[in-house]
DNA sequence: CGGATGACGACAC
DNA sequence: GGTGTCGCCATCC
């Protein structure tokens, strides 16, 4: 595995402010190789150390793991949260 | 080396 | 809008 790639998606993912979210394909676009999968199984081996739950897929839904751990939080800070826990990505994707 | 799997994404129905 | 299928890339069996 690279550590360099997942310093890099970690890096990206700590970039992203309270109130404000990202995509996998954003953060795989961003560090500019691999894919969606890599950024996810990034996340799954070392999203501990990082705000993971800022981390949504392209459709707004929240990471469903950790058994929706991810909308409390979500809520605490401040995102717009739609109906049944979804997020307007396009309204509140980082740029 | 071939096939299955996964914190994904896009498209068709 | 929910569900199914296919494509993607790295790992595991």
């Amino acid at each position: 595995m690279d550590d360099d790639y997942v310093e890099a998606v970690l890096a990206l993912v700590e970039d992203v402010p309270a109130g404000r979210v990202t995509t996998y394909g954003a953060l795989a676009r961003a560090v500019g190789t691999g894919g969606p999968r890599q950024v996810g199984r990034v996340m799954a081996l070392h999203g501990d150390a990082v705000p993971w739950w800022r981390v949504v897929h392209a459709d707004g839904r929240p990471a469903t793991c950790h058994g929706g751990t991810a909308v409390d939080r979500l809520r605490e800070e401040g995102v717009p949260l739609m109906a049944r826990g979804r997020v307007d990505v396009r309204a509140t994707e980082v740029s």
